[in-house]
RNA sequence: UGGGGGAUCGUCUAAUGGUAGGACAGCGGACUCUGACUCCGCCAGUCUAGGUUCGAAUCCUAGUCCCCCAGCCA
């Protein structure tokens, strides 16, 4: 496992969905609560998901009760078995079990089938003969009441009839449809006599041509909830308007129990969208190399990227739960990325942005094998040796001409650290005809092998640096915001606003050797630089490294004023 | 303008009639073999107007602003 930092305490969270279940409870409402995760399996999860995971999960821990993950499989123009896999995977890394095996919506198609039945048998349904349009006009406005369709007043018996010959398939696409007869005049307008079955004739990724009709999510969820004794249906803002219909269909049906839905605030990120329609898009347009492309703020795309489950499971928790909208800043996840890897990541070196330091006085056939501490964060923390030889690699921005009095690094006549190495004083640069830096050239003192000089000397910077004799060069992508703008789409087209400068390549940097070993997915800390970790791209020929997180650069700060 | 929700530092939140507190961000400093980490300090908020009360973010009244809903999507 790669979770060092669990900040799970004793105690559990507060919030308005947590003292509803503690109250429940303890007035014996129920003695075992039962939430669920329900995604439609037609695209990945994202870290909006990763909320509602970590909600319903979470609740059913900390109060013994058990979640089911179901797959909301109702629509199968929209689904594919791809996407059912990959949000099982995704769910179990984030840390949660499902027990058994995952329900399906699908599985309740006859039973569901029958409830409609029930429903047509008492007069609360009816087929309708209803272009998809033409009940579009007679739903009304949201100020204005509805209009009865001329079917509503069909007999049970026809009703009956029609809608068995819905299933077997008599009529095309969209010639029929059954609905709830409820209240073409209600303010909500859920209630105005919503559809339940459309024929739909497209292979389903678990029933494949059984049915060509489907019940849509208002007539599958609330039932579904029920038949799996879900005592606490968690869900999101938009659905408080479908509270009312959830419980019309409890009520009115023979249902094995009565869940109960609240809602939550979705979450929203900043610099990302969290959007089923906009992510598939962004990868079906190729804006992205894929779901799992690192800037995606995907499950999988963080996963790759580096992230922890335990952070992201942090950072969830972070946010609480509450029913106000909020735009998150992008910054607080980053934070809570940094925090939980600062713990675990092992330190290593390498230089992105390489040129050549040359140690005058230090023997051109000799190398030495110096001690470095892997994770400062950690007490117990081994350590490595690191090759030192007379030419190494060292960060381009780590020399400057003329530095000013705050610049901590190489300049001439100036000594720094080479970190777990020695010290060295910078005597001078060669240039191209461009006046780029292309060799820097110091000396450096015996004495202070190992980082500190035996006559208390001090330095003012430390730089890190690679043996060029004995570097593993890699590509190493640096990623940055996906979007721009915090609220894409705010202003104009939300495609505008993507960075065009999300993904840097950086196709020669220099790696010490260890690197080499580095665990996929796994981040380890870049002294100096930030968090990194081994993409599934990576080759023993040909290493791909990912940023996972800068670390925090408060020189780049002072130096932009 | 029908129905349903929501408003507390820049951001996310706590306070359930009794000192408006925390985290992130920002700013300043200390420390440092990572300009990281850590530590210290500073900045900063109850949507508005009335009312009830010894006392109001919390209760009442009237406003204001924001979000969601007119799929045979979920």
């Amino acid at each position: 496992m790669t979770d060092t930092t669990n900040t799970t305490t004793d105690e559990t969270p507060h919030d308005f969905i947590r003292d509803r279940v503690r109250a429940d409870l303890e007035s014996g409402l129920h003695d075992h609560i039962v939430t669920r995760f329900p995604p439609e399996p037609n695209g990945f999860l994202h870290i909006g998901h990763a909320k509602s995971i970590c909600l319903n999960f979470g609740i059913a821990n900390e109060f013994s009760g058990t979640c089911n993950l179901r797959f909301d499989d109702t629509n199968p123009a929209k689904e594919d078995e791809a996407y059912i896999r990959a949000i099982q995977d995704d769910v179990r890394w984030l840390g949660f079990d499902w027990g058994d095996k995952p329900f399906y919506a699908s599985d309740y198609f006859e039973t569901l089938y029958a409830w409609a039945c029930h429903l047509i048998g008492e007069g609360l349904a009816y087929v309708d003969d209803l272009s998809a349009e033409q009940i579009r006009e007679y739903r009304g406005t949201l100020t204005e009441p509805g209009t009865h369709s001329p079917h509503r007043e069909r007999s049970v018996e026809e009703n009956l009839d029609l809608f068995a010959r819905m299933r077997v398939g008599e009529f095309e696409d969209g010639a029929r449809v059954l609905r709830a007869k409820i209240d073409m005049a209600s303010g909500n307008i859920n209630l105005r006599d919503p559809v339940l079955y459309r024929i739909i004739r497209h292979p389903h990724p678990r029933t494949g041509d059984a049915w060509c009709i489907y019940p849509n999510y208002d007539f599958a969820h609330g039932q579904s909830d029920a038949i799996e004794g879900v005592t606490h249906s968690l869900c999101t803002l938009e659905f408080e308007d479908h509270r009312p219909l959830y419980n019309w269909f409890l009520e009115n049906l023979p249902v094995p129990a009565q869940p109960r839905q609240y809602e939550f605030g979705r979450l929203n990120l900043g610099h990302t969208v969290l959007s089923k329609r906009r992510l598939l898009q962004l990868v079906s347009e190729n804006h992205v190399a894929g779901w799992d492309d690192p800037r995606m703020p995907t499950v999988s795309g963080l996963r790759r990227r580096g992230v922890p489950a335990a952070a992201i499971r942090d950072f969830i928790s972070r946010l609480g739960v509450t029913k106000a909208d909020g735009l998150v800043e992008m910054s607080y996840l980053e934070n809570t990325i940094r925090e939980h890897l600062n713990q675990s990541a092992e330190r290593r070196m390498a230089v992105l942005d390489p040129v050549k330091l040359v140690i005058e006085n230090y023997p051109a056939d000799q190398t030495e094998e110096l001690e470095a501490v892997n994770n400062p964060a950690d007490e117990n923390s081994d350590t490595r040796m690191v090759s030192f030889s007379r030419e190494l690699w060292v960060e381009r921005d780590d020399y400057m001409d003329d530095a000013p009095k705050k610049f901590r690094r190489l300049t001439i006549d100036q000594e720094v650290r080479l970190r777990f190495a020695y010290f060295v004083t910078c005597t001078g640069v060669t240039k191209d005809d461009a006046g780029n830096v292309t060799e820097i050239r110091c000396t450096y003192d015996p004495e202070s092998r190992g980082g500190d000089s035996p006559d208390g000397r001090k330095v003012r910077g430390t730089i890190h640096w690679v043996s060029a004799a004995h570097a593993k060069t890699a590509e190493v992508r640096l990623y940055d915001h996906l979007f721009a703008e915090e609220e894409p789409g705010k202003e104009r087209d939300w495609l505008e606003d993507l960075n065009p400068d999300s993904l840097d390549v950086r196709s020669t940097c220099y790696l010490e050797p260890a690197l080499q070993e580095a665990e996929t997915g796994i981040a380890v800390q870049f002294e100096r630089l930030g968090y990194f970790c081994t993409d599934p791209d990576s080759r023993p020929d040909g290493l791909v490294f990912n940023r996972t997180v800068g670390l925090r650069d408060s020189w780049a700060k002072a130096k932009d004023k």
